[in-house]
DNA sequence: CGCAATATTGAAAACGATCAAGGGTCGTGG
DNA sequence: CCACGACCCTTGATCGTTTTCAATATTGCG
């Protein structure tokens, strides 16, 4: 599968490994030098605070991602560990136009800049033209793609999620108190379950179904 | 600016030079050959077509964009060309694995999927958490930056828009009849006025206070 | 000039936000 | 070991924004 190929080729490189407390900061764009970093373990949020005081989250962050604290400044992202979270730790060649990397470091990063691109075109569907349950049945379907995939068995029927029902809010551009509501209406139309921070698929096909789920876009085998 | 040089490097390249009549498909997502797109002139939409017969779009597509035909396969996009699009067309050398390119080929597609992917941030939090009015001026905001970038006067206080209100409406997630009414409203409180295919900024700095738009996103002096 | 696409407006209905109050769980310190 | 506070979850009632439906202008194009 490509993403571990990248992975291994990535650890192959070095890089400075770090860990995140839990509800610390991995970047905020008053960033010093530039860096990529890969998450090797944890969960981040990519938020953006508006000035109405709300929280907006583009992008949770698993492991295998990639972070660019150049993009995220770039796009006045800030980054909190939501878990610890452990990276490995590259200076950013593509903002730094005087270092050179190999060919394949580049084809890393366009894969990962890719696959992020697709995800956030399906999230921008998502959140643009479908109604609340189909929102956040979409978006912890795409959750447990993604974590299984770097698990390596694609079809587990539950996951560990150590999300609040606010990040999945601000994921999805709901309230909390509606994020509740609309849980408890899947938990008791017997499609999901989320409850002490597991998220239990009760009947994937019909969920999927439902909010119109398509694989696609997860697709970890090219490049 | 970036943009130009890199422009001018895409140029050099070579390419076929293309021309899509108005209206006509310029990828879908049965493409043939994967191919990287660089558009000389026009105007295009990044569309999905969602299962409840409605329609989102993505991302506009300007002069001086890139368009990955493989990127769109892969997030389900058609991209429809609105006005007479033209564009210079490669190979598509990131999904070709047996291809090389030199260095500075993968810095330029880097940059664009950057400055792509910093935008798509920007938009989902548009969508995610703003009302309507700050929705449309947002994005009327952006391509009026973003045309101005390309043609270099930055500060134009009007511009050719060949969108219709639906368009504008798939963009944003709303509906065309509610587009209606905040553009009207936008008009009558002397913001922002468009018709008959123009879009003149009345009060540019009150519009951009208002809708909290900021150009960090639009940049183009990196890499 | 006439048709088709687009824009415009009103009225009613739906969906989600907000406000408010209470309940559970966990960790810390007395 | 219990008490307390912090944080998160849960539910009800009401309010507001946006959608939908429907009908009528207006514009652009052949």
């Amino acid at each position: 599968m490509a993403t571990q190929i990248s992975m291994e080729h990535v650890r192959s490189l070095g890089g400075v490994t770090r860990t995140f407390p839990a509800g610390s900061v991995i970047c905020d764009y008053d960033n010093e030098t530039p860096r990529l970093l890969f998450v090797l373990e944890g969960w981040a949020a990519c938020s953006k605070m508006m000035p109405n005081g709300t929280r907006f989250v583009t992008e949770f962050v698993l492991r295998g991602d990639m972070i660019s604290t150049s993009l995220t400044a770039l796009a006045r992202e800030t980054v909190p560990a939501i878990t610890d979270v452990t990276v490995l730790s590259f200076p950013d060649f593509i903002f730094l136009p005087k270092m050179e990397a190999p060919t394949f470091f580049y084809r890393i990063v366009i894969a990962e800049l890719v696959r992020h691109q697709a995800r956030m075109s399906e999230r921008l569907a998502n959140i643009g033209r479908r109604d609340a349950l189909e929102r956040t049945g979409h978006l912890l379907l795409e959750l447990g793609a993604r974590i299984g995939t770097s698990r390596d068995y694609a079809k587990c029927e539950y996951f560990d999620c150590p999300l609040t029902q606010a990040d999945i809010g601000d994921a999805v551009g709901l309230s909390t108190v509606h994020i509740n509501r609309v849980l408890r209406d899947m938990r008791e139309a017997g499609l999901l379950s989320f409850r002490n921070g597991i998220v239990a698929f009760l009947d994937r096909p019909r969920l999927a179904d439902l909010v119109d789920f398509d694989e696609t876009c997860f697709d970890t085998t090219f490049v």
